[in-house]
DNA sequence: CAGGATCCCATAGGATACTG
DNA sequence: CAGTATCCTATGGGATCCTG
């Protein structure tokens, strides 16, 4: 929490990477997505039952916005009938970090906002 | 990045604190407001600057969305002229790990970026 | 200076139906 | 099963102007 060590001028080297950051992951479903492609491969179905309340429409504009940025993969099997996946790239498991801090800390602020309505 | 030794099951038990956190997070400005005033006590004003881009209704708006959600509190002096400062509170310094995780991974993909365009 | 009021637009996101 | 197409609403967010 040793935040006030740190001098005025930093405040904006951190705002720039803490924004750009959030134009890739902004939005309701991004970081739900990706959590669920971190317990591994997975179908359209499968995203959709784990990622509660997701329409098909969200999770395909989703999935494609997240394959353009470079976090996503799309696996298509050449079986019959045909079966797709999408993976994790190496880019998103960079993520791990942010996932974790963040689950953490909705956590927290459950526990939080439990007692204060107490 | 050790996320595969993860059982499924525990995929909602991820999911579900992560979008607790999204849920309070979420949006262009928060986050970065609240990073200008990890960097100390500041004054409506203040921020708007470090937070380029920003309007006077979304910072408004967003101010009162913070405190509402006990992320900042705001501090009315009883000066002439009257002076008004925003602070963290105690809780929204435990976003600290989220912060230095975003930004991170932040600057880890811009560096992708860059270097993707190549 | 600190913000509220108003107006407006773009996009996020939802519901439903449909196809290879 | 894995989406796309359409249509719709709600909200995020910007521009401008106004006030204590």
């Amino acid at each position: 929490m040793e935040s006030t060590n740190l001098i005025p001028e930093e405040c904006g080297r951190t705002l720039r990477p803490v924004r750009d950051a959030l134009d890739v992951l902004n939005g309701k479903w991004k970081l739900p997505i990706i959590v669920a492609l971190t317990f591994g491969e997975k179908r359209f179905g499968e995203i959709a039952k784990e990622v509660h309340g997701i329409t098909d429409r969200m999770l395909s504009k989703e999935l494609r916005d997240l394959e353009l940025n470079g976090l996503v993969k799309r696996n298509l099997y050449d079986t019959y009938p045909a079966k797709v996946t999408y993976t994790l790239t190496a880019h998103s498991q960079t993520l791990y970090e942010v996932i974790e801090s963040l689950r953490k800390w909705g956590e927290l602020h459950r526990k939080k906002m439990v007692s204060d309505d107490k």
